[in-house]
DNA sequence: CCGGATATTGGAAGCGCTCCCAATATCTAT
DNA sequence: ATAGATATTGGGAGCGCTTCCAATATCCGG
């Protein structure tokens, strides 16, 4: 391996320091001569910038984190976290910038990721997955002035840029969907009510009620966990209720109480229809496919990517906000077919 | 944020940058009173060093790239990569090192990866996965010597560390307990040809079979591509030679054929028993709950990032090798309860 | 062909840290 | 009390790059 320096290069050149910067930086003012020639040699020799020492002069690292919380570290599990992950990853290479992985799994994580993350010389900004009630890290994350993405919507700090996708709106698509097609005891399972995506896809659900003049049944709207065995539970809750129709604030939990129902010896869509949010892949392979809300997630993780650094370019002034549509997939879960 | 710099918090404890340094770096020879002192300032001005000026004075980045390529990107969508993600990173943070992930897209990153993660002054090692015939990013990692942990069993370079599960031994302990419960007929859709995991998930398939001298009927061995799709119809394809039992070399495969078994009105393990690898969460909830190998996903993670540190501490030579043991886990889809 | 504008180049001063080495302070056994 | 050993401290020379600034080369119109 070369361990050569600008220095070695230059000399090899037949010129000084600043111009093999110069050329390497893709500066203008050389001579288009000069700088064939200093790539040449470069290309040679295989010499490769030295990145401490750029990020020492430049002050700029070129590289994000990616900060995901200890609360989403479980929800690994659903293909959420990767799609978005491979979406941030492929934008970062696009704009030839490195990316760093801080995955919170413990509770001393917890406490050691702060200094992690705002350490100096590090990171030239943050993606920070953060839709919790009471997130210690985005505080401290905010105080700091590193330039700063939230991923969903914060619960509080109006004052901070973030992308969420428009859950309030998804959810009113799907629960309007349902009424639609003529059901009349509508259910919800939410998601944990510290979350705010969960209170979103409730808020849409209650206002797709609300505006067909339909009453609020509380009896109707459980609280499940975003995991398959929190949905099986929530639908056991509901089923002595008489659903007809169940909105599940994930497919993941669509797919549990769907499983609640078969046990319970009833059919989907015939006796409880389903819509779902998120848009699993697999989700839509066993019978019945599921109806549900597709989010554009790898979309947006290069968003986010595009945010973040034009808050670096640009300042983190003003805040930045945006909210990506969803879309309503329609298979037949939902007896949209069978009704017709 | 603070941009102070040592020289500024020596000044304040009356100190040289030298003792700050001692102090910041744990290092003996530093009166306890001043250590103290010195401590104590830090905590009040909240002084982080700069990671890219220490990296530069001392040739030590404290970062670990993590090198995803393409054939496993589209397989983020099973929970395997998640997993071992989290491992790896959770051991990151545990040693004090920061995580860069590399995840190869397109096929332009490709092209652009090894100069990405061979930057000087970048990485102090590198994690690759990599069991693919002919991949050319090992080879130049490897000429690079920078120090290198392959995830999986690499197809030539013997003399490279790397770790991998027991896969022919797994394999072999599934086909063997299909040929315990009485299974005369066992078939095996085996992975793509061209990674080092198929290669011997079918070897442990034959030696199953050849020790207990059974003869291999070839038109038992379907090769599929680690997908819901490829089990499916590589099920299809095997089911007019009756198999009474398959040996599927993954779990997402394992549930594809099912479905093609169910679609065929077939039942499992009635008719056809399966054995899954991988030990997928989401193979346990519907019925039959899959039979399968589980491989020590998370596990497999720490380790990797333990020998690299090794690598890194004690120099690459001579290559560190690892083989980690799985486990059967006897569910039902294999009918060992039913046949007792 | 000349003066001033413009394009190109080189030199030097850092960026903030580590680490070697020399200097000083402190200790030990006589 | 003293020489010699040992513990502690400070100074300085980089690490390899960027970037400002001054110096030089090149160009233009009249």
């Amino acid at each position: 391996m070369s361990n050569l320096t600008l220095e070695d290069i230059a000399k090899q050149a037949g010129v000084s320091r600043s111009t093999v910067s110069r050329v390497v930086n893709d500066h203008p003012n050389v001579r288009e001569e000069v700088r064939k020639r200093v790539k040449e040699v470069i290309r040679l020799t295989g010499y490769q910038p030295h990145a401490a020492a750029r990020t020492l002069a430049s002050q700029r690292s070129w590289m994000l984190g990616l900060v995901l919380p200890r609360s989403v570290s479980s929800f690994f599990a659903d293909p959420y976290f990767p799609r978005l992950t491979q979406g941030i990853a492929q934008t970062c290479n696009q704009y030839n910038y490195t990316l760093g992985l801080f995955l919170i799994s413990t509770k001393e994580d917890e406490e050691t990721i702060f200094p992690r993350v705002s350490r100096k010389g590090l990171l030239d900004g943050i993606l920070l997955q953060s839709d919790q009630l009471g997130d210690q890290l985005t505080e401290q994350v905010i105080q700091s002035h590193i330039p700063l993405v939230i991923i969903g919507r914060p619960f509080y700090n109006k004052d901070v840029s973030y992308i969420d996708v428009d859950n309030i709106n998804g959810a009113f698509t799907a629960v309007s969907h349902l009424i639609r097609l003529g059901y009349q005891r509508i259910a919800t399972i939410t998601g944990v009510p510290t979350r705010t995506v969960s209170i979103d896809r409730k808020e849409g659900y209650i206002k797709a009620l609300s505006e067909r003049g339909r009453n609020i049944d509380e009896s109707l709207i459980v609280e499940g966990d975003f995991t398959e065995a929190g949905g099986y539970y929530a639908m056991q809750k509901l089923m002595p209720h008489k659903p007809d129709a169940v909105f599940a604030a994930s497919d993941i939990m669509a797919i549990g109480a769907m499983r609640a129902v078969r046990e319970a010896g009833l059919r989907v869509p015939e006796d409880i229809a389903f819509v779902g949010f998120d848009d699993l892949p697999l989700a839509t392979l066993p019978e019945p496919r599921l109806t549900t809300i597709r989010q554009p997630v790898y979309q947006f993780g290069v968003k986010a990517v595009e945010i973040l650094l034009d808050l670096i370019e640009n300042g983190i002034e003003p805040p930045r906000r945006i909210i990506m549509d969803t879309e309503l997939i329609i298979r037949n879960s939902c007896g949209a077919s069978r009704k017709k």
